[in-house]
RNA sequence: GCGCCCUUAGCUCAAUUGGUUAGAGCAACUGACUCUUAAUCAGUAGGUUCUCGGUUCGAUUCCGAGAGGGCGCACCA
């Protein structure tokens, strides 16, 4: 696609040239607007056929000309409605200037409502003024009948067009705004949860000097001044765990991390996470908090026009199983007191690859996601990870070779995260310099040693639960959508 | 990173086995039309067929390389 001016925008140009020579400012600096297009339509009475005056104000999205009078569309964020222009009621020079206008320009007009032959509320408009002259065409789709079912051909398929100019994808495509919609109502209504049960939102830092709470690489930027490398977070939990200790019983964060990893229908570079913590609970506590906030996030999806028909039915409570009986169920013996070589005849059996070069942690999570994970359909707790699998989480009471930590899973997707947190600053020093062994290793997934971090646990750090929830996972979940870039308004892509 | 597929007018898509001047709808432009709504009718214009190279008398079509994208796999505890 070339940036020069085509025929189409050389045209446009033209007409905001003779509209500038006419007088007429093609950008405007405001409107005054009396209804959005929906109220203005609720506002005649059924049966009625003349109404009041109105001020609407939107994007010409359809026009259809006929000689000394004009229809035309005009669509705003509540819908579209009707405009009819008349010479004899313009006056001639307003009427011949709307030769002037196109599709895609933004206007406002001021008229009385009236109801057509066929029954649509329409603006008789009496006045009209340029708001934003469009240079360039918008790629409006076009319906038709084909055996009498109404087939919509979208003018813009391209996906990568899509992403790329995300404003011209919303602007012709209604059911794109309605996702984005019921994506806000999604995280307004998580806010709205986590108030309610006395939860307080902060905000932590994004540059950080050392980058933790998660197993990811980090990007890496530095600071002029200081004259030091910052990583840009990989996950909220450390510093929402220091204001724990600071009094502050309950807090969440909502934001995005950034971890430098590969790009695909799951993956974004950056992406928003939903952390909290609360003091006192542990991670069974946590569950029937997690089940009510995703039953919410739900009915908030579900009451958004044109996107709620896709939200599951969720019946808490949810199904709890158990890590290590449901993956010995699955491959039928005792993971736990299995040989290695036993752990890697099975994996090689559930078709996992190069199972030699896999430590035993790392083939006891393949099992588990072949046999169990890819198998969960409906919302599930996965309960008492080992600890093998989980250096971040406390281990269990009773059972030092668990830990208390589950997962929420749901189409064979990860949903949620949360442990019992470790609060013993002894301990989470061990874990630290183990970690930072691994680092020095090569292993850049790890970091090092945070001692700021250690001197917060050593004041005394309460008790708490602690949860992690992919917000555009969840989204995805509830929406049914397939690809994250159709989740996130502007999705990370290469440079055109 | 690997495999498969895609890239033609502003947009959505055609183009027979490699063969005349690369077509259609929408959008655009000119004209007609005072209740239309996929408005209608008559006409006009619009192309580096992603880029570079090769084969051929001749390439949108075949081959090679590159760029961008999509899907799947791998990676992402």
């Amino acid at each position: 696609m070339t940036d020069e001016l085509n025929f189409v925008q050389q045209a446009r140009r033209d007409k905001l040239d003779a509209l500038v020579a006419a007088g007429v400012a093609p950008f405007a600096y405001g409107f005054v607007r009396t209804h959005e297009a929906t109220d203005a339509i609720a506002s005649l009475p059924e049966g009625q056929e003349e109404g009041g005056a109105v001020s609407v104000a939107g994007r010409i999205v359809a026009w259809r000309g006929h000689g000394k009078t004009a229809f035309a569309h005009l669509a705003d964020g509540s819908g579209r409605i009707q405009l009819y222009f008349r010479k004899d009621g313009l006056g001639d020079d307003v009427f011949d200037r709307l030769g002037l206008y196109d599709i895609g320009d933004v206007i406002g007009v001021s008229g009385s409502l009236m109801r057509t032959r066929t029954g649509e509320v329409t603006v008789r408009v009496a006045s009209v003024e340029m708001l934003a002259k469009s240079l360039r065409p918008l790629p409006y789709g076009k319906e038709e009948i084909v055996d009498g079912v109404t087939v919509r051909h979208s003018g813009f398929a391209d996906p990568e067009q899509r992403y790329r100019q995300r404003y011209a994808d919303l602007a012709v495509h209604p059911e794109v705004r309605a996702l984005f919609i019921a994506r806000s109502r999604l995280i307004t209504s998580i806010r709205t949860f986590l108030d309610g049960r006395n939860f307080l939102e902060v905000e932590t830092p994004i540059l950080q000097p050392l980058y933790g709470g998660a197993a990811a690489r980090p990007f890496t930027t530095h600071h002029n001044a200081l004259d030091m490398p910052l990583y840009l977070r990989i996950a909220d939990e450390l510093y929402l765990k220091r204001l724990v200790v600071g009094g502050f019983d309950r807090v969440y964060e909502i934001g995005h991390d950034f971890r430098n990893e590969g790009i695909d229908r799951t993956h974004n570079p950056e992406f928003t996470m939903l952390e909290f913590y609360q003091a006192l609970a542990d991670y069974r506590e946590m569950m029937t908090v997690v089940e009510a906030l995703i039953v919410s996030a739900a009915n908030a999806v579900r009451a958004v026009a044109g996107v709620g028909a896709s939200v599951p039915d969720l019946q808490p409570p949810f199904p709890r199983i158990e890590w290590v009986p449901s993956l010995n169920a699955g491959v039928g013996f005792d993971v736990m007191s299995a040989s290695d070589a036993e752990l890697r005849a099975a994996a090689t059996k559930a078709g996992v690859e190069k199972v030699n070069s896999l430590s035993r942690p790392k083939l006891l999570d393949e099992l588990f996601q072949a046999h169990v994970e890819r198998k969960i359909e409906t919302p599930t707790f996965v309960i008492d990870y080992p600890v093998e699998l989980s250096p971040l989480a406390k281990p269990k009471r009773g059972n030092p070779a668990l830990t208390e930590r589950f997962e929420l899973f749901a189409r064979g997707r990860e949903l949620a995260n949360a442990f019992s947190e470790l609060n013993d600053p002894i301990d989470q020093r061990q874990r630290f310099e183990a970690q930072a062994r691994l680092r020095d290793a090569g292993d850049d997934e790890m970091s090092g040693v945070d001692e700021d971090y250690l001197r917060a646990m050593e004041y005394g750090m309460p008790p708490m639960g602690g949860v992690g929830i992919g917000l555009d996972r969840l989204f995805m979940y509830l929406t049914d959508t397939q690809n994250i870039r159709d989740a996130i308004l502007f999705p990370t892509m290469r440079p055109e």
